[in-house]
DNA sequence: TCTGGGGTCCTAGGACCC
DNA sequence: TCTGGGGTCCTAGGACCC
């Protein structure tokens, strides 16, 4: 059995615990757009991502508290310290939601609702916190629950009564329907889970394609097999900023560029990771969007070569930059992340022509050396080779 | 109602290789 | 000289989530 836990208003509930003037008020956490609205103020009207503006309009009265990232990075910290006492199976989704897989525990813990009472009741007290948890037989269903659950509640789908409980809920519900795939669904008429589930996969598939109607197909039959992932680390770490009204020219983008840089490649230290692949993330003065990637030969958290990468796909991108208006947005990010004390290796082999295993020990020892091996050499995911190299 | 900042996953075409 | 099928990597875009 699965819980997801998931933490109510985050933000705005650090901020209520931490302020009692804003207990029991419509706040909201941001600035220029709502990241958080206490339930008081979702009430009203006010959701996340609107603009502050639209949320002061709605709602004249409500109060606007600008963001405490570290008081909520360790409020984040003490409710996982929750989670991993009470399962050594907890797979963190975001800053403040999780899935436990509590299957193995009834004779230590109790059923799973024993321990999602006692779990909700530890981030209430100790962290001072409201939870609401799903609990359900797949990771899909118990996130549902947990939505529907809240807010400061506890779900509980009995076993053999998931479809009954699935099947009323709107197409919104399911995990990978948002407003396009809503769109195309309800041009058809279908408005509820229990539609999907009595549609031919055929037809599914020839509103929404191939792999998302299938995804979408064994989900309305609560059919999935995904089990908790322990220990998954992020794929990719990077940084963007909204540039407002202002629309600056390429050697004022190049300044701002580089702080974003900056940014991303401090995190990238702090986090002991260097990546391959860097990304340049653009929007223009129309909110139409384009993207620029570029893969290096070795992985780095350097600035340097990072920078160096940014700049020749912004020069290389600018004549459609000023074509489509100018820059309203500008990010960048770095994937192809692995550990930063594994050696990279950029080989001469071309991974594409599959190299033999012994080829590619043979490169590795005329490139590292004959202890290289014995010091835990193995294949990386990309073109070049990981080397973890063990402490001497 | 004019739209932030952090991410994930999927698809598809072209290059390249055997 | 022309050809097929299968596989990986890279790039770009899009949908979605919190």
């Amino acid at each position: 059995m699965f819980l997801h836990a998931d933490l109510d208003a985050f933000y705005a509930s650090v901020e209520q615990r931490d302020n009692p003037r804003l207990r029991g008020r419509p706040i909201v956490v941001g600035g220029g757009v709502v990241l958080a609205a206490s339930y008081e103020a979702k009430r009203l009207g006010i959701k996340t991502a609107m603009t502050g503006s639209v949320a002061r309009r709605i709602c004249p009265q409500v109060i606007v508290v600008p963001p405490r990232m570290s008081a909520y990075t360790e409020a984040s910290k003490a409710v996982f310290d929750i989670f991993h006492d009470t399962s050594p199976w907890v797979e963190g989704l975001s800053i403040d939601e999780a899935f436990l897989d509590v299957s193995g525990l009834s004779r230590i813990a109790g059923s799973p609702r024993t321990i999602a009472t006692e779990l909700r009741r530890r981030v209430a007290t100790e962290v001072g916190l409201p939870i609401t948890v799903g609990i359900a037989n797949t990771k899909f269903l118990a996130k549902v629950a947990s939505a529907v659950g809240k807010p400061d509640g506890l779900l509980e789908v009995p076993e053999g009564g998931e479809i009954d409980f699935l099947h009323p809920l709107a197409v919104e519900r399911l995990w990978g329907v948002g407003p396009v795939t809503s769109a195309k669904l309800r041009a058809k008429g279908i408005t509820t889970v229990a539609e999907i589930a009595r549609l031919d996969q055929s037809v599914l598939t020839s509103i929404v394609g191939k792999g998302h109607g299938a995804h979408l197909y064994a989900l309305a039959h609560n059919r999935d097999p995904r089990r908790v992932q322990v220990g998954k680390r992020r794929g990719s770490i990077g940084s963007q900023q909204a540039l407002g009204r202002s629309r600056p020219d390429l050697a004022e983008t190049r300044v701002i560029a580089l702080g974003i840089i900056d940014r991303v490649t401090r995190r990238l230290r702090a986090a002991d990771r260097v990546g391959r692949t860097v990304v340049l993330r653009l929007r223009f003065d129309d909110f139409t969007r384009a993207t620029r990637s570029h893969t290096l030969a070795e992985a780095t958290s350097s600035t340097g070569p990072i920078q160096a990468t940014v700049d020749t796909l912004l020069t290389a991108v600018w004549s459609e930059v000023e074509h489509r208006g100018g820059l309203s947005l500008i990010g960048m990010s770095v994937s192809g992340l692995s550990d930063a004390d594994a050696v990279q290796l950029a080989l001469p082999l071309d991974p594409r022509a599959r190299p033999s295993v012994d080829t590619t020990y043979d490169a590795i020892r005329d490139k590292f050396g004959s202890d290289a091996l014995g010091r835990g050499a193995h294949l990386g995911r990309n073109m070049g080779m990981t080397v973890p190299m063990l402490p001497d």
